[in-house]
RNA sequence: GCGCGGGUGGCUUAGUCGGUUAGAGCACCCGGCUGAUAACCGGGAGGUCGCAGGUUCAAGUCCUGCCUCGCGCACCA
């Protein structure tokens, strides 16, 4: 059944294509859940792709390592439900939207018409669905994109609102001001990520201006950027702790002054201490000094008097403290303008300041600020203003003299500014809704310290700093296209949060019931709006209510994503409570502000609980150059390109092997072609060496055996090679150390399996007879190659399963781990790896590593042995009669292998160790440190540079050893062993365990003429190999070759029948010394000898 | 400005508790090996380990300051 057939040239690309036609007609995917049905859960919670946007290679990362870590899990034996979702509210559809529909306005979008604009926006969404699908699915990211949660979908929507009546039930809920960066000319506000798009340098007028005191004949000098907020100046910030200075002009400036504002002689200023130098443009005398605190609660006249209206305020105009108060710029006093800045909102909130507006939403002065300003757009009104402060007596007309500018001074900073009109963003207090999060912050971080982060420190650090600073969470948006906030209120601000369908049908019949006309709202009602704005409902008191006008930030929606995905608690009981909160999540480090922390924002104002339990938080993916990948860069690279070139397989494998996953990864197309062909096609060349001969011996692992134990060595050494390589890339996952894992694995794929098993074993399998050896080696192959597909199956799925499907008939991803499979073991959690049921269902072989240690030396010794000829100018195909070894463990069961790989007639063991090495002494630094202390270097070279190594060591030995008055003992140095000069000879170190030992290896240099005729045999049949090759001759075809040499040793008949057979002949003809070669024959030269040969 | 993470040959990177010759891969050069694959083996060239101080017998590693890149936060009068 299971008999292997042979595998082609590999096509990587094609291979894929055609798996994934496989895997679509076997529902491979849902079936590798279904045969984990009685599997332990281990729940995965999929964060929502928008998929307005077209998938890049960056998107391909993230997935990578939802998909592995599934993958992984799955074959462990738990059952790993993935279900898909998408993100389609929010800010960037709307976007995208009105470029498409030129809608560069709130007023034009209105006038288009809500209900068009969001069925437009609805649509929008899905524009780049069919390119996601298709990414997702020839990467092999396995997640149920048939039944996906999404986010605009009336169950969804209703989670939603569920969600946010258990917030306002529980008081979380409020409504207030935030001051957020507003354009006027799109009456949008902007999240900061959108601000950080539109940051632009200008020089912009900044002004020093004088707030007359009331009770005495003094001013406080404050500076604004933006003299547009001085109309809404009612209070002046202080330092507490700074020192001010009260001072007197003393004479009239200069002629350099320049531009407006002045002061009169006699004139008095207040001011940081610390600041009057890059101010003051005045010889002035200092009359006092004192600390902020002391001007605290001192009035001052307002700028302009009517623009703001006390409203019953103590604290209106006065000096109030604030320790974030600095003398960085400025003059040490800030200007406060309640509605126009967030410092200065939070302020004016705490210190009873009125919150009224100056500004209207179309960013122009209202009626009553001032005549001059009233209906100006306020960045054209900086010159109005300071004419009118300049003006004598000032604005208010209770100023001095000089008016109540001091100066005036361009100033070049970075400003936010509207990336899509261009114009200038305006800090702008608005009607928001929060949720309390400082009042669970507790709560969040007891949560936080229970979810294992990887790596820690982005938990610890960055995430856990941001919560230690949580504040309120404004969760509305003055927008169209989002879950809707689901609050009606009245007039005099009575208020109802809805929380459900029926509950909005309920409370409209109310309504209708009382008289209030209301749309009808069926089962199936659109929670969108404008639907929902048309409802109007009854207050307790028989008043109308009207929705707040609100939809809710996106970032609300997917935060809901762990419920109401199931549509909880309306739906899905069962897999909820199964499924809260969820073992694994996994996203780019950005959304370490975004969704990680609104699940987790969600998940403690509803449910008091922590929403995942883990999360892999991943580097961002920056391009070859080490820039961001983006969108507005056009630097993003199309996964296509390797999917088409490499496939999915190696860019996949490229991306877990290119760094930590936590670590920025930079995108090298090259790395990706690098790691195809080293890992990949070298995959497939072992996998094709057996399966060729596998399909040609018809090997079929189940009706033929081969006890492990039995077999030779170099089998039972890459069994236990990989055993201890599948150990460690377990234990690697376990730690999140993805890329420590398939680089050691990589490793082994190269190096033990390719470069040395295979290799060392290729003449084992050409035995046409049925041996036991032949077997050994075939089921070694199938057990090393069937636990490798097994263990690279998660991060890279295709050629795996490929292979795997042919040496056992099964597909990888129906198996087991090889490990072990403890989700299946009942009641196993998905908490924690499980080591009794692991071991109890691994399928390991056997470990053994002293055959490791013993295999690593001989390795070793074959490359001193190549060294050793290149060092003494001798070709490797020559063979040295003999080869020594020098001291070490007992190698004998790899004499004949050495001899092969060292090319010598004979292996040796040298006993008398000093026949061909000596010692050198060298210091140990760690024990003669504390002894010798300040003198260590200099004993250190004494005994590096001993003359009789031997004698000293003997003194140590005996306890007589001083240098400098310092005992040496035996611990206090290390005795290595170098092969003596003049010998062909290489010494390599061991070490084992802790003790290291130095063998030598030796090689007799000395030429026989057997060995000359043996070594002229080997080149020879070399090159005709290599001829036979470039004829492209099939490997059983026949040849008959023809060899003259000039100034040739005599060569031994049995070398020339050697080469006959080697090079598969049906005649060979040796001819003698001096006969002439065809003009056409082939010829090479070697030490000396020119051989010529013709090959039919 | 604050916080986090980086900076190691041309490129990508490893480097444990501080231990004396900083290790790999790619690319380059030379040589070898090969019915062994786009492979492999040996050798070579290429490093002020971001800079400057400090601690130490000894610093890529620990401390301080600075420069620089990335990310996040705060963006401020």
């Amino acid at each position: 059944m299971a008999q292997p057939s042979s595998a082609g040239e590999l096509d990587a690309v094609r291979l894929e294509t055609e798996l994934l036609e496989q895997w679509k007609s076997e529902n491979a995917f849902v079936s590798s859940i279904q045969n984990r049905k009685d599997g332990a859960p281990f729940i995965f919670l999929e964060g929502p792709p928008t998929a307005n946007g077209k998938p890049g290679i960056h998107h391909v990362v993230a997935r990578t390592y939802k998909d592995l870590v599934c993958r992984w899990k799955t074959m462990e034996g738990f059952r790993v439900e993935r279900k898909g979702g998408w993100d389609t509210h929010g800010l960037p559809v709307e976007i995208e939207v009105q470029k498409r529909l030129d809608l560069m306005s709130n007023e034009s979008i209105e006038q288009f018409g809500m209900d068009a604009f969001n069925q437009a926006c609805r649509e929008s969404v899905w524009t780049y669905e069919a390119s996601w699908r298709e990414m997702t699915e020839r990467m092999a990211y396995w997640v149920d994109l048939d039944n996906p949660y999404v986010t605009l979908d009336n169950n969804y929507v209703e989670s939603c609102w569920w969600a946010l009546k258990q917030m306002f039930d529980k008081g979380y809920l409020y409504r207030g001001h935030k001051v957020l960066p507003y354009c006027p000319q799109t009456g949008t506000s902007y999240s900061s990520h959108e601000v950080a798009l539109g940051y632009k340098e200008v020089e912009e007028p900044s002004v020093y201006v004088k707030f007359k005191l009331t009770d005495e004949d003094a001013s406080i000098l404050a500076w604004t950027t933006t003299p547009w907020t001085l109309p809404g100046n009612v209070g002046l910030a202080v330092g507490p702790e700074v020192t001010y200075v009260r001072c007197r002009v003393k004479e009239a400036a200069g002629e350099s002054w320049a531009g407006a504002g002045g002061a009169d002689v006699g004139e008095e200023l207040i001011l940081a201490k610390d600041l009057m130098k890059e101010v003051l443009r005045h010889h002035v005398e200092v009359i006092e000094e004192f600390p902020g605190s002391s001007l605290v609660g001192r009035s001052y006249e307002p700028l302009f008097p009517d623009a703001v209206p006390r409203m019953g305020s103590t604290t209106a105009w006065t000096v109030l403290e604030a320790d974030w108060v600095t003398t960085t710029d400025g003059t040490g006093v800030v200007h406060t303008a309640v509605m126009y800045g967030e410092d200065d909102y939070n302020l004016g909130m705490e210190a009873g300041l009125p919150a009224h507006h100056t500004v209207g939403m179309d960013g122009s002065f209202l009626e009553g600020t001032h005549p001059e300003l009233d209906g100006t757009y306020v960045k054209d009104c900086d010159a109005t203003i300071i004419a009118l402060l300049s003006a004598s007596g000032g604005s208010n007309g209770k100023g001095p003299q000089s008016g109540l500018l001091y100066r005036e001074k361009e100033y070049a900073h970075d400003y936010p500014h509207c990336w899509r009109t261009d114009h200038p963003l305006l800090y702008y207090a608005m009607d928001s809704w929060f949720v309390r999060m400082t009042a669970v912050k507790e709560r969040l971080l007891e949560f936080n310290d229970e979810v294992e982060w990887a790596p820690d420190w982005v938990g610890e650090g960055r995430f856990g700093e941001w919560l230690r600073n949580v504040k309120d969470w404004a969760i509305s948006r003055e927008r169209y296209w989002g879950t809707p906030l689901p609050v009606w209120r009245t007039e005099d601000g009575q208020m109802k949060c809805i929380g459900s369908i029926s509950e909005l049908q309920e409370e409209v019949a109310n309504a209708v019931a009382a008289g209030f006309e209301n749309p009808e709202c069926p089962d199936d009602v659109d929670l969108h709006r404008p639907i929902v704005d048309g409802f109007t409902l009854l207050s307790d008191d028989g008043q109308p209510m009207h929705r707040e006008p609100f939809v809710m930030d996106c970032w609300f929606d997917s935060g809901c994503a762990s419920f109401a995905q199931w549509h909880h608690p309306f739906d899905g009981g069962e897999q909820f409570d199964a499924s809260f909160p969820v073992d694994y999540i996994c996203e780019g480090v950005d959304q370490t502000r975004g969704w990680f922390y609104t699940l987790l924002a969600v998940s403690t104002t509803v449910f008091d609980s922590k929403a995942y339990k883990r999360c892999l938080s991943l580097g961002l993916i920056l391009d070859a150059e080490g820039k961001k990948m983006s969108k507005s860069r056009g630097n993003i690279v199309d996964p296509w390109d390797h999917f088409n070139r490499e496939g999915a397989d190696a860019t996949r494998w490229y991306m877990v092997t290119a760094g930590a996953p936590w670590n920025p990864l930079k995108f090298d197309s090259n790395g990706v072609r690098e790691t195809y062909a080293k890992m990949f096609l070298t995959l497939w060349n072992v996998y094709k060496f057996h399966a060729d001969y596998a399909a040609l011996d018809g090997f079929d692992p189940e009706s033929s055996s081969s006890e492990p134990d039995q077999r030779p060595e170099l089998d039972r050494w890459i069994l236990s090679r990989l055993n201890t390589v599948a150990t460690g890339y377990h234990e690697s996952f376990v730690n999140w150390q993805f890329h420590k894992a398939c680089r050691d694995l990589e490793d082994f794929v190269v190096n033990d399996l390719s470069n040395w098993y295979v290799r060392r074993s290729r003449r084992r399998l050409w035995d046409e007879a049925e041996s036991g050896d032949k077997l050994a080696c075939q089921h070694t192959l199938h057990e090393v190659l069937t636990t490798l597909c097994r263990l690279i199956a998660p991060v890279s799925p295709f050629m795996v399963d490929t292979i795997h499907r042919n040496l056992t008939g099964l597909a990888v991803h129906q198996s087991d781990w090889p490990l072990g499979i403890p989700g299946t073991i009942e009641g196993a959690t998905a908490d924690e790896w499980d080591e009794v049921a692991a071991k109890a269902t691994a399928t390991l072989p056997p470990h053994d590593p002293a055959l490791e240690a013993s295999m690593d030396l001989v390795r070793e010794l074959a490359e001193a042995g190549r060294r050793v000829r290149i060092d003494n100018n001798r070709r490797q195909r020559l063979p040295c009669s003999k080869g020594f070894i020098v001291a070490g463990p007992d190698l004998s069961a790899f004499h004949d292998l050495l001899a092969e790989e060292l090319n010598v007639e004979i292996i040796q063991v040298e006993n008398d160790l000093d026949r061909f090495q000596r010692i050198e002494l060298a210091p140990n630094f760690r024990a003669l440190a504390p002894k010798a202390r300040a003198n260590v270097n200099d004993v250190a070279n004494a005994i590096k540079s001993t003359e009789d190594p031997v004698g000293l060591l003997a003194q140590i030995d005996a306890g007589t050893a001083t240098i400098m008055d310092i005992l040496i003992e035996r611990s206090d140095i290390e005795v290595k062993r170098v092969e003596r000069e003049g010998f062909a000879a290489q010494t390599v170190e061991v070490t084992h365990g802790d003790t290291t030992s130095h063998v030598s290896l030796v090689l007799d240099m000395n030429d026989t003429p057997e060995l000359l005729s043996k070594g002229m045999a080997r080149d020879i049949t070399r090159r005709v190999q290599a001829r036979r090759k470039t004829l492209d001759l099939a490997l059983e075809a026949t040849i008959e070759l023809e060899v003259w040499m000039e100034n040739a040793p005599s060569m031994m008949a049995a070398d020339e029948e050697w080469v006959a057979t080697e090079t598969r002949t049906s005649a060979c003809i040796f001819h003698q010394e001096g006969a002439a070669p065809p003009a056409g024959a082939e010829h090479f030269e070697v030490d000396g000898t020119l051989v010529y040969f013709t090959v039919v």
